[in-house]
DNA sequence: AGTTACATTTGGATCGTTCTAATCCGGTAA
DNA sequence: TTACCGGATTAGAACGATCCAAATGTAACT
């Protein structure tokens, strides 16, 4: 039974060997299921096994075999329930594909990352997958990870060139097209003056929503104005707090397309204390679908990114490409969906 | 530069060592700072682990010196905002205190926590953070688990009795406490006709919260009706549905302690549809404080846990327990705060 | 010159596994 | 008898680091 095995050290495959006489050799070659052992002696071991409470150390095997079975995974922020969703997906399949995720997060500091992924490249992963902070530089990047390495960048772009020898992958969102999706549902239902709501010119994901935004506006041969277009961060509270401006320009918006859903929310709430209600008075659009958005008090029109399923299928890219290593690097581009709720209201009359 | 590094192998302290001339005792002297090696040679060797790109092979380091440097973190479901800020906060601990967070879900299936663990205790993490399962037994994770590596129970009990020779810590939130604060705040408030809504009774966290409720109850003298108690999953929309009964018995409760917010915010839909208003003719508590909790339509009242916290405190108790491996185990309750907000209103006259 | 002291450096064993190339053995064919 | 075969097993060298004891070189002191 259990309580007659050593406390002191950890059980090998000596141990194995030694209780029930045969060698090393013959212990791994029954743990790895080979079909060369007998019968008889695999049963014996298996026995032996498990009487001292064997476990694997993987990590012994990966020096030797020169392999690894872990991916790093970097996220901005865990707490935010869209890259919350998105690790969930990735340890998902990953576990199914038998890697284990090392985790690491960098709260938007570019200096963080650094550290962070230097700290996790030691303990050899196969492959990162990244969701870099707000400033982080290709070079710098790269000057960490080096060539060896595969990386699969999520969600952002890196400043600077990617190196083009590095086999670096992409998963993106087509911030673009959803956000020219919401702007045309909102010209749809007769908006004419659409202001662009929250997050900062800086980050590559707000560009490209801006500019899809702009894109719909233009197409429909409508005017964008430079106040129509609010910067603040990407939360709550100070979006609330840039309610305001959206008022203050010569005219008025009667709509907004927000940078997410966050913006979104926050803005209602901005609405709110100027007597607008959101949904009736002003119309608006959010961005990731997260799971607050179908509730509150007027349940918010925006874009599905589906982050679960991105976690996937990062994921998967990941595994493909150590299968490929030398395939050429791939960009993919996942599609959004526009999910329409009571918040984007026609304009009143 | 970089680009006369060969590109198929890893580079080895061997490597390093042939590039300057000196031993690869040398060399890993140098890596670990060690005041024993010449200003000069330290240099050169310097400089040489930068020109080839050298990055350090932490698991063959850990495997020579029987030590690890991971973490493994388990949870339910990672898409749980609580578990996620959770998760946030020990992997920002651990990566201070240099340990790397190995992370696995488990998604309330005790089959799949066993294999979980099985396939992180591969990678010999140095200790373990576990938030069980629903149904997870004792037994069960100890045969897998043994008694090596040190266990941090987090937030629920496990089923049958906890093995005493294992040091096995548990960090657990002062649910009893919580739900009679929530109480006896509401009939402080005036109500008399308090039920307990949501949870099922087969969970260890919702039987110390409807403890704590009746504990409340009757220390002021109040009754408690068996159909005051309404059990139903820990989900927004079965809550919703199973709003009905809460009025189906001889005498109406005027306010109810809910399990937790999701449960209360699934109550505020299910009111609203019998024409009732949340925080005016109804009152209710939840448990929590999830960021929707302060906001929708009547904000709620509710026992804030302050997750991330708790992360950074689980991951405190490991590395305690690594550095005093032989102290007694020990069990933390981690107090909760009532955060009083519109939902519980007074009592309708 | 011989001894001692000190600062540096190093060879080789080691961690727990896998891999390669033997080895062993009973049976069969030449 | 010898050679050979195929199935089962194994010794021993890896993998990339660390650790220990021992070696080296230099300077200082009898």
């Amino acid at each position: 039974m259990p309580s007659q095995i050593p406390i002191g050290r950890k059980v090998t495959l000596n141990d194995i060997a030694a209780g029930c006489d045969v060698s090393r050799a013959t212990v791994s070659l029954v743990l790895r299921g080979s079909p060369l052992v007998n019968k008889l002696t695999r049963a014996r071991v298996e026995e032996e096994l498990r009487r001292q409470g064997y476990v694997y150390n993987r990590a012994a095997a990966n020096l030797r075999r020169r392999i690894s079975t872990s991916i790093a995974l970097v996220l901005n922020d865990l707490a935010n329930p869209f890259f919350a969703e998105f690790a969930a997906g990735v340890d998902e399949t990953l576990a199914a594909a038998g890697f284990v995720t090392l985790l690491g997060c960098t709260g938007e500091s570019p200096a963080r990352e650094q550290a962070v992924l230097g700290s996790l490249l030691e303990h050899g992963p196969a492959g990162i997958i990244l969701s870099p902070a707000e400033h982080s530089k290709a070079h710098d990047v790269l000057s960490v990870v080096g060539r060896r390495v595969p990386l699969l960048l999520f969600n952002r772009e890196l400043g600077g060139a990617l190196p083009e020898f590095a086999h670096w992958d992409q998963l993106m969102l087509d911030n673009q097209h959803g956000a020219r999706l919401a702007t045309e549902h909102l010209i749809a239902r007769g908006h004419r003056h659409i202001a662009f709501f929250g997050g900062h010119h800086d980050s590559s994901s707000c560009r490209h929503r801006h500019a899809g935004y702009v894109e719909a506006m233009h197409t429909a041969g409508l005017r964008t104005e430079p106040y129509w277009r609010i910067e603040c961060a990407p939360t709550r509270l100070d979006a609330a707090h840039h309610t305001p401006a959206l008022f203050a320009g010569a005219l008025a918006p009667t709509a907004a397309v927000c940078y997410n859903d966050a913006v979104a929310l926050g803005l209602m709430l901005g609405l709110n204390q100027r007597g607008l209600r959101p949904g009736r008075d002003f119309a608006l659009t959010g961005f990731d679908d997260i799971a607050e958005a179908a509730l509150g008090m007027s349940p918010l029109t925006t874009l599905s990114v589906a982050p679960r399923e991105r976690g996937q299928q990062a994921a998967q890219l990941v595994l493909q490409r150590l299968q490929h290593p030398l395939a050429a690097s791939r960009r993919t581009v996942a599609p959004v969906q526009l999910i329409v709720r009571e918040s984007s209201c026609p304009p009143v009359a």
